[in-house]
RNA sequence: CGGGCUGUGGCGCAGCUUGGUUAGCGCGUCGGUCUGGGGGACCGAAGGUCGGAGGUUCGAAUCCUCUCAGCCCGACCA
């Protein structure tokens, strides 16, 4: 394509909204534009980098023997209601009526639809089936952010693997375990595999694909030593044995007149360490304490999992003061028996502690939690901090910011069973097929191979999925010497198959050079007067600036060959 | 949903506190001349319901009320 010809509206400056790097250089790139929150349009650039992105995964899914589908993005309320999900996905789905009062959704994800398909799968001799597509995902988010990274209308692909044993199962999760980390290495992200909570999902074991970047939304505990490497939803670490205070017979208590933090507790000679905290939750409606050690953060989804609880939220302070008779600040579980009480299992054969005494400005010091609180439940809930010792091999933890950039479930059976779906075995008898689901976002990947692939003056774009892979940029276009040779490396490299941009437009070369950088095509070739003086042409490579000067009959085989080295990468 | 902030030509901003001619500036855009290897110079020009509604006032971008939209933090979230 030549540039004059083409919309790439590039902006000097970012939208002020933009905040992520990967947002503002898109938007800056010329390669989106919002439309609202969480609503993007892809405009040629773009398009063209999403295409090649959702193509490097179509072509990893084909190779595990995958088949591609498409799949309405509306689906009728029954097809939900059958799973529960059309109650259990509450506001997050996006819901409309048609002429006739008919009740549908916007798909937010499609194992209810597949495993519609799956009916007609009657025999193991079906079995295993691989099925994926690549299409739009609608999600009310509560909160779109970050450009790319979450917003409410995005293409996915999700595959689903129909198996008749755990034995299957297992082979289907670690051909998509193995596809994905090919995909993402062609994509030129680094993404750890991490154990992670299967949250809404469902099912016996998640593992999601982590990308490090300040940009991301989760956190995940990492083991240099020995690579355990987990969501922090999830993550364990051993714990530091911590020495008891010395106790006493009943727990005691003592004014703490304006005290109502950990921190200042603290101060008065009770570290944190030595401390309960106790929260005050409604869990699917009931009142609940749970218990943690001062210093250790809640963390719900852990609760979630642990409980299955649907719904968990802080309770209010006024049904916090009525249960308990004080407010937070001096709330305590010792001498209480009508909530349930779960506590955390860094809790467990401590004393000496000190806690709220559910009178406002009292504490007790002395508790000893088994003997003093009627814990119903211990559990673990407490999130892991940085630095802490690996659970497996006692090394320091580091917790890193990530992006997910895909997420792959064991689900079991349950969405095969809720649809009805089964097969007879070699003995005749019906069997529920047992299912997975893998998802990779197409816009979240691209995103995210901008949050790691840029510098101060743009986009640093793969080989695999850059826009355009080389620009020929014309320095003088009134110069018909530099036009002809332009032209006739243009149409070569077009021939020869390589994705080439012909720079035409009559304007300042450093114009040029800065709009190839922002748009961040992985080579250059000049072409000017100077240059072809010398017969000589200048071939910049983007990633690393370097420049090679390359004689002007040898250019096109010269490109050539990067562009086909930049292809193989991760292949 | 709670907290914080922002809406003024395509993009970035000033003006608002203290109401008062024709709403400015930079970038970009259009025409022209000179230019031409890192966002060039000069001349000329186009482009704005000041997010929306209501109100106060002789007069509102500016003050008040409501509302919509967007961003950030948290909650939430395959």
């Amino acid at each position: 394509m030549r540039w004059s010809s083409l919309f790439i509206p590039t902006l000097r400056d970012a939208p002020a909204e933009a905040e992520a790097a990967s947002h503002r250089l898109l938007v800056r790139g010329g390669f989106m534009r919002q439309l609202q929150s969480g609503h993007y349009s892809m405009l040629p650039l773009g398009w063209r980098v999403h295409q090649k992105v959702a193509q490097v995964i179509r072509e990893e899914m084909d190779a595990i023997g995958a088949q591609e589908f498409l799949l309405p993005a509306m689906h009728a309320a029954s097809v939900w209601q059958a799973s529960g999900r059309w109650t259990s996905m509450g506001d997050e789905m996006f819901r409309l009526t048609d002429r006739k009062g008919g009740e549908f959704a916007l798909g937010m994800t499609h194992e209810e639809v597949f495993a519609t398909l799956s009916l007609e799968l009657a025999s193991y001799r079906d079995l295993p089936q691989l099925w994926y597509q690549i299409q739009w995902k609608f999600r009310d988010e509560p909160r779109p952010k970050s450009g790319l990274l979450r917003v409410r209308e995005f293409a996915m692909k999700d595959s689903y693997s129909f198996d008749l044993d755990d034995a299957g199962l297992d082979r289907s999760f670690d051909l998509h375990h193995d596809a994905y980390q090919r995909i993402f290495r062609r994509l030129g992200l680094d993404a750890v595999p991490v154990e992670a909570s299967s949250g809404a999902m469902g099912g016996s074991a998640s593992v999601e694909f982590m990308v490090e970047s300040d940009a991301g939304e989760d956190d995940v505990a990492l083991c240099a030593a020995c690579g355990y490497a987990a969501n922090v939803e999830r993550a364990t670490a051993a714990l530091e044995p911590v020495e008891n205070r010395p106790s006493s017979d009943a727990p005691e208590s003592f004014d703490t007149p304006g005290v109502r933090t950990i921190a200042t507790l603290a101060e008065l000679g009770h570290p944190p360490v030595h401390q309960v905290k106790t929260l005050v939750y409604r869990v699917d409606g009931a009142l609940t304490l749970v218990l943690l050690r001062g210093d250790h953060p809640f963390l719900e989804q852990k609760f979630v999992d642990a409980t299955g609880a649907v719904e968990v939220v802080p309770a209010e302070a006024d049904e916090i003061r009525s249960a308990l008779g004080a407010s937070p600040g001096s709330l305590g579980a010792v001498g209480v028996s009508d909530l349930p009480i779960y506590a955390d299992e860094a809790l467990r054969g401590r004393s000496g502690m000190t806690t709220g005494a559910n009178v406002d400005d009292v504490h007790l010091e002395g508790v000893d939690v088994e003997r003093d609180v009627a814990v119903d439940h211990w559990v673990d809930v407490r999130g892991i901090l940085d630095g802490e010792a690996c659970a497996s091999c006692g090394e320091p933890l580091r917790v890193a910011r990530c992006i997910e950039a895909g997420h792959i479930f064991k689900l079991g059976r349950k969405y095969a069973e809720a649809m009805g779906v089964s097969v007879l075995d070699a003995e005749g008898t019906s069997r529920v097929p047992t299912m997975g689901s893998y998802g990779i976002g197409v816009g979240r990947a691209m995103a995210t191979v901008a949050e790691t692939h840029h510098d101060e003056n743009g986009l640093v774009w793969p080989m695999a999925i850059a826009p355009y892979e080389v620009v020929l940029t014309v320095v003088k276009v009134d110069h018909d010497d530099s036009m002809a040779v332009a032209e006739g490396l243009y149409d070569e490299l077009r021939a020869a198959g390589v994705d080439v941009l012909l720079d035409d437009r009559d304007g300042r070369p450093g114009v040029k050079f800065a709009d190839a950088e922002l748009v961040g095509i992985p080579m250059r070739v000049t072409i000017g007067p100077r240059g072809l003086e010398s017969g000589a042409l200048e071939v910049t490579t983007r990633a690393d600036g370097e420049q090679t000067d390359v004689a002007v009959e040898e250019v096109v085989a010269h490109v050539v060959d990067a562009v086909a080295a930049g292809r193989a990468v991760g292949r």
